[in-house]
DNA sequence: TTATAGATTGTAACCGATTGCAAATCTTTT
DNA sequence: AAAAGATTTGCAATCGGTTACAATCTATAA
């Protein structure tokens, strides 16, 4: 048996009073005298009253919705970030709704449209690899919707991006490698589009010209960057003219494939090849030897996006921050103390 | 400039019908000729409109979102899962939101009041370590809202329960070591108040049963099953006398963690002690030697899950199906493969 | 030509809240 | 006791759709 739903008016009528003080009531404002408010909440409870969202969206033409709109949620990097602002909306009262692009521009547009439609009153994006621009976020612009770019992000006057210093990084893993006597260093990365990979190749290049090594195209390595792919440039690895003695990778699932393949030859890690990855995934410390790699604090990110974008809806104005960069640091373990073996 | 909403009375106002052949004609209502039905699409599309979700589900009592509970997000089984999900019912005009218990139970009856409050049309839940009763969630089933348990589940008599079976797949995988030459097998598992662990334990006991193993309580190791935890299950296992010579654990990651710790002592795997872990996570490929371990479908457990569910809502009586079996399979890796080393 | 069924469109109530403005009630002051 | 001011409360319009029912139009048959 369905009971059916109570509403402000029948509260009102039990009472006796009228809709409008009921409504003022339960959204505790302090014309209400403290009698009336406390009957009002009383036969509330009693009642079992239960706002009804949508009536009053209607009204204040606000969801409370964040939309999230990511490549792809099977990382843990991703899921960190996914927990982070899970935990920050939710606390605000905020609630969120999740779609992912695959990596394609197009399900990206989809998913645009379709939160725009759901009127989210903020947005939170990660770009996909394919995404050649962003104008499919103008709508948002706009109607001053707010949009958080993180991760993998994209420069615009009217948004925020939150990211950490890939450049910096990069360099800081590189000039490692350099100090632990490495000498040709090979960086797998994906097509550098993103800024997230054009930023870690430039740190590299930028970390072996102030060693004075000359950067060689071909130690660059294309790859989707999943485990399996790091397999694939193992191959690649070990048809090169001499053999590398150090690698550089954008990621550490990749990382970790590749290392996988290359012991698999052979090849003894850190001593023939040292390894840097990128994101601490969990998996950089069961892999063998132990990854080094750079800390990319996924939760941080997830929490402070979500955190600003709540900020701005309810007032901060959006030219207070242009861009968040997160601290993140170098941790180094085995797979490239090449000095220490 | 914020361009003002266009809405169905401005379609109407501007080609002189009512607002209510507008509304039909946008819902592909056939009663509407084909030719206002055109003028109506290109004025829409011209002037910018876009449906108001809010007033539709005010006065359509429906939300066309769906709720979903996990424990946790930073898996890669839950990932994929959500992955499941978000693919279904995106496909199918459906909205997820999504929220974590952090396997607390009063987190979890207040996420539920929340999805109730937000209206869902249904709901997908995997249940909490510290869930006692699924109370908080009568709501729901007085008023006919479905709800979907996956993975971690619990009987009633209204909801269907999406999952594989944890008893028999445990029982292979233990018979699986018995087979290999085991005599001595330690069960790492959370404390089983959760199907999923009193029926990995069930299964675990049938086997050794089976095989005329007599099942000595000493050898369950109760843990959080995190990979740091595994490697406290190690510290125990390390103390056992005799050492055990097989090790069965409910997650992969905690395997891990223990295979990392036990080599770090000395220990040969699987010569001394043979591993298997559950659900084939990605690290199971990477730790050496690779982890057999049950392959437990996370995306298909979501996928099944959000079609039922929407097949629920779209009509298909609750009755019609009560629990759904995904298969699962032991693969067969070196941790375990004693015979062979 | 007209009756009639069938196709199309319009009218208006309704979903459940919010809020500016007016009205009523209560206090305080003279 | 009446006037003025401060508190509370109520009226009614509004948000943007949906849909039962009535009204109108069109085409075909008698």
């Amino acid at each position: 048996m369905l009971q059916k739903e109570v509403t402000i008016y029948d509260i009102a009528q039990k009472l006796n009073i009228s809709s409008a003080t009921v409504s003022r009531a339960l959204n505790d404002d302090p014309v209400v005298s403290k009698k009336t408010r406390k009957r009002i909440f009383d036969a509330a409870d009693e009642m079992g009253y239960r706002l009804n969202h949508f009536a009053r969206n209607l009204r204040s033409q606000k969801t409370n919705i964040i939309g999230v709109i990511v490549p792809r949620l099977n990382s843990y990097f991703m899921s960190a970030v996914i927990s982070g602002i899970e935990q920050v909306a939710n606390s605000e009262g905020y609630n969120i709704i999740i779609s992912q692009s695959a990596e394609q521009w197009d399900k990206e547009i989809a998913n645009a449209k379709t939160m725009f439609n759901n009127r989210v009153d903020g947005l939170l994006v990660s770009l996909a690899y394919d995404t050649k621009n962003i104008a499919h976020f103008e709508p948002f612009f706009k109607r001053n919707i707010p949009v958080i770019f993180f991760d993998r992000v994209e420069e615009h006057n009217s948004s925020t991006n939150v990211l950490i210093d890939n450049k910096r990084a990069a360099y800081e893993a590189t000039k490692h490698l350099i100090e632990e006597g490495c000498k040709r260093i090979v960086h797998i990365t994906a097509i550098p589009k993103r800024n997230v990979y054009t930023d870690r190749l430039a740190g590299y290049k930028l970390a072996l010209a102030e060693h004075k090594i000359k950067f060689k195209e071909e130690y660059v390595v294309i790859s989707n960057l999943g485990q399996e792919d790091g397999a694939k440039a193992a191959e690649k690895i070990l048809h090169m003219q001499p053999l590398p003695d150090g690698v550089f990778v954008a990621n550490d699932n990749c990382a970790v494939g590749c290392m996988v393949a290359l012991k698999k030859a052979g090849i003894r890690i850190p001593q023939d090849i040292a390894f840097v990855g990128f994101n601490n995934d969990p998996v950089a410390t069961v892999v063998e030897p132990n990854l080094t790699t750079v800390n990319y604090p996924g939760y941080q990110i997830g929490a402070v996006a979500a955190r600003n974008l709540i900020n701005h809806l309810k007032g901060a104005p959006m030219y207070t921050t242009d861009s968040i960069i997160l601290k993140s640091e170098l941790i180094i373990r085995n797979s490239s103390k090449k000095s220490a073996s």
